[in-house]
DNA sequence: ACAATTCTGTACTTATTGGTATATAACCAC
DNA sequence: GTGGTTATATACCAATAAGTACAGAATTGT
């Protein structure tokens, strides 16, 4: 029927990630996200949109991979505790040493002046609420488990504030060993 | 001697904070900033240099502020403890409801493009080193009230943790309470 | 009053950037 | 092959923004 597409566009929404999360939304040009992809403007323009509009995919995918991996981990058989401890740690290598320089892009893209878009709000937005829901079903889901006077719910969002402080504090290429010690001690409060 | 300021550079120094906080660094133009503080902008470049020199200024004072209020009240008299929850609690005013969706300012900076400027970095990185020694010193000065085991270093970079991580889910306006129980669940660490 | 000096307002320059017009290339059905 | 259709590349436009030149205003010492 017609000309094929060059390239893949997920290969694209790959690349513009990295673009964005190391410079931030507004200082990123889009003639950077196409010297960096090897595609052209109008390409751009004809599979993702405007400039916001990219940066929505980009950021939607992002939290669209970080959601199923938590699926995938907390829901894992055994001890909430257990599911919880591992999923946190899963994090570290994200959120300590030179790898975890970058932080978090949900993060940082809460604090960039992309947040003029009502769309990126509503999107972290959920990104955040999902993943308190899951710890929070999960805890519930075991609450026998757990003392007498235990709440879950309040755990849950204790576990997220940690959770985003640890990658919020990431740009300070802390020590491995120091963000796990502070997982022990957070996890003490799953008992 | 010569014509006098026509303004006082600490209240265009506010006033240039208020701007770069809600719109960040990037999305701010100096043009924005002279409106909203009614000098001109020759003025402003004599009186700060450039943009990066006068968000660094800025950032700076902003730091120096929040450190300032650390300081006093963390060597207050009475226990570690007691100083340590009533500093976490004075920020739930700014990490819960409408004033707190702005969020902080430093991790806001942090996040944002003005990274690209090492002297931004090292600022951020000197007020998060300050403020973990408050913390530390203050848990190690106490150390003989808590019970055997006690680490007051790791303490002190769980309690950084949690502050950073309340402070950047501040953009969802989290009910005071559901903050409050955070930092009773978090202050029982401290035992 | 006047000169020396510093500040301020207007207008401008230059560079960058988001977005697009247009012409051409590549593909498929027939 | 040819026509219809969709993608790509080049070049461009309009807007915005950082930074500055310059002329004029405000102050103080003499």
């Amino acid at each position: 029927m017609a000309r094929p597409r060059s390239f893949d566009p997920d290969d694209v929404l790959d690349v513009a990630r990295e673009v964005f999360w190391r410079k931030g939304f507004q200082a990123t040009s889009l003639d950077e996200i196409t010297a960096a992809s090897g595609i052209g403007k109008p390409s751009l323009y004809a599979a993702f949109g405007d400039k916001d509009a990219l940066f929505l995919r980009v950021l939607d995918r992002y939290h669209d991979g970080i959601l199923g991996w938590a699926e995938r981990t907390l829901a894992q058989p055994g001890s909430a505790r257990d599911a919880i401890q591992q999923w946190l740690m899963g994090f570290i290598p994200y959120c300590s040493g030179e790898k975890g320089q970058r932080g978090c892009f949900s993060i940082k893209s809460a604090s960039d002046g992309s947040l003029h878009q009502v769309e990126v709000r509503k999107s972290i937005e959920r990104y955040n609420r999902r993943l308190e829901e899951l710890i929070r079903a999960r805890l519930r889901a075991d609450r026998a488990q757990f003392k007498k006077g235990f709440d879950p719910d309040i755990s849950a969002h204790t576990i997220m504030v940690v959770h985003t402080g640890l990658m919020a504090l990431a740009h300070q290429l802390p020590d491995p060993k120091q963000v796990k010690a502070v997982i022990d001690q957070v996890m003490a409060l799953l008992a």
